[in-house]
DNA sequence: AATGTGACACAAT
DNA sequence: TATTGTGCCACAT
């Protein structure tokens, strides 16, 4: 019988769960945007979710999930104000060696780093 | 049950 | 290049 395989999956319950696993996956000093992490769970166009799911991983102690490198697709920390302080996201961001400007990070393409490109070595 | 809102993204203007 | 409108899907009221 097919035992549920963690990549395949369409419970919208795991969706969720999805996500958290992709930003936990967010190597240190690196970020993503929204729909980058939409399009790796099949779900392109989907972005809203995204932020949605990150929302309550405030709520999900016991697992450290590393929303700060979650930023936008133009490099915005347009969720800052969903941290407490919302300054924290960017000092969270420049702790790890991350430079933020205005806001934005600096050299997001640089820095930027696509689930999908690294989960298509496993998955 | 319907409507409005939201941590986005893309096309059109 | 900047703004505006539309699509997207889940959740709150």
């Amino acid at each position: 019988m097919m035992k549920r395989v963690s990549s395949i999956n369409d419970d919208k319950k795991d969706f969720y769960q999805r996500v958290f696993e992709i930003t936990r996956l967010i190597p240190k000093g690196r970020v993503t945007s929204y729909g980058a992490i939409a399009k790796a769970l099949g779900a392109t166009g989907s972005s809203r979710m995204i932020g949605w799911a990150l929302n309550g991983c405030s709520k999900e102690h016991g697992v450290p999930i590393p929303a700060h490198r979650v930023v936008n697709r133009n490099g915005v920390l347009t969720g800052k104000h969903h941290f407490n302080p919302p300054s924290s996201m960017q000092k969270q961001l420049e702790a790890e060696g991350i430079e933020i400007k205005d806001d934005k990070v600096v050299d997001f393409e640089k820095l930027f780093w696509d689930p999908i490109k690294e989960l298509s070595e496993d998955w």
